[in-house]
DNA sequence: CCAAAAGTGTTATGCTTACACCCATGC
DNA sequence: GCATGGGTGTAAGCATAACACTTTTGG
């Protein structure tokens, strides 16, 4: 079935009755701050496309789940943990790696602007530079990453849409004024002030934190999320 | 990067720098009839879980999509061309399949009652037979493939909750009783009858064929759907 | 004429939406 | 004291949900 050899040169070689594609996972991750929406993006360091921005991602292990394979990525390029993480869609079409047959497995993640501003936003082995660039002023893609991107903020309007968890991506303590702007940057629409509060407030997610965040004008009450809030994610379209 | 060469005993090899995983497409093919939910499964041939009861499906070729290979595999293995398909998940745990590391990206399917009817369910290269299994009274399935009909069904589920797809499992023409049926089968819910026709003519999605369906009792108006139907899928929840 | 499924409207309730003013603070 | 964002309630319209009887056919 596979053999494990050494080839003339000394490389360690592969080898299967049939070819096989590569499989990789890349992670399109979101975050809000300084009131934009933003995404990680790493710099290639190599060929293909080198120079150009993509989507932060490797190959997976054999001994490891594809989440699990994710969340290394995750970590090795921005050491993060802890992230909202779930499977957005696997590409395939066989000319979207000009290097062969890859199919590339996405990740969909969510991390607070807490944990962005903590990251060692850093490039692993194949990438030169990593960097937050506002999703709605990216530079141009490597391979199939744009459409790929666009994807996923079809996902992540359709999770603000129809959840609450929008709150993944503020910091741990926000005020309703600051989550509202979440929803309004992602859903590219005005809300009513009103009618938004009375919405995320009745969805009973959220609690004082008993704090105020002060600033130019009258402060501001500052709230976190309850622990049910997030396995709860109830598939209720909230903001009309 | 990849080299092509024979093995000592004149098998060709595809030898590769890293270990690679080999990549499958498996079906969750689902339709209506006699009253049923059913599903479609292949009895395996080979080891490993021989005798046993599983998803259609197959590897991916090198020169294919994942739905090209996804439709391949179902016109060998049933037939069956023109089916709606969509991705469902990708599935690639290490231990999920004992002879090594298999990832396998799966497709949601649904298809007439007429298609199924007409097509050759009869099995493929690796597979001895193929039946379609009422989905309330499975057999023990191959693999983790249990666990992905599951999931598919909860797709299924959440799919007529939410859009007006229903009738792609019934055939061409159909009663406002039969589409109500597979509502209740799916959802395993009881619907109020005139809410249920109020709200699916309300959609405008059906037109009255003109024709009637002659039984034993009053005869019901025959319905097709309408060309815009499936594009429009909208996304509300239609059935309280 | 009886059994069985087809077909048909109305009302109460709750949710969604639209809308405008006062409050607290920093400068 | 004024500029700025924080904070609050109500009423109209609309969609949902509950509910029972008449019609048509075959046997």
């Amino acid at each position: 079935m596979m053999q494990q050899s050494q080839s003339a040169d000394g490389m360690q070689q592969y080898s299967y009755a049939y070819p096989r594609p590569s499989v990789t996972v890349d992670v399109v991750l979101f975050t809000f701050s300084d009131g934009e929406l933003r995404t990680l993006l790493i710099q290639r360091a190599g060929p293909p496309h080198t120079g150009q921005w993509a989507l932060p991602g490797g190959f997976v292990h054999l001994d490891e789940s594809l989440e699990a394979a994710a969340q290394r990525e995750l970590l090795e390029e921005t050491g993060v943990e802890d992230v909202y993480l779930e499977q957005l869609y696997t590409f395939g079409e066989p000319e979207r790696d000009p290097r062969g047959r890859v199919i590339t497995v996405v990740y969909f993640a969510l991390i607070s602007a807490d944990q962005a501003a903590r990251m060692a936003v850093r490039g692993g082995d194949d990438a030169q530079d990593a960097a937050w660039w506002n999703v709605y002023n990216l530079p141009p893609l490597a391979f199939d990453h744009a459409p790929i991107l666009d994807y996923a903020l079809q996902r992540l309007r359709w999770k603000l849409e129809w959840t609450a968890l929008g709150f993944l991506l503020l910091p741990a303590q926000f005020t309703l004024s600051e989550l509202q702007s979440v929803y309004e940057t992602v859903l590219k629409e005005g809300l009513d002030k009103r009618n938004f509060r009375r919405k995320i407030l009745a969805a009973d997610i959220l609690e004082e934190s008993g704090g105020y965040r002060e600033g130019d004008h009258r402060p501001a009450k500052l709230y976190r999320f309850t622990a049910k809030a997030i396995e709860l994610e109830q598939a209720r379209r909230r903001f009309p």
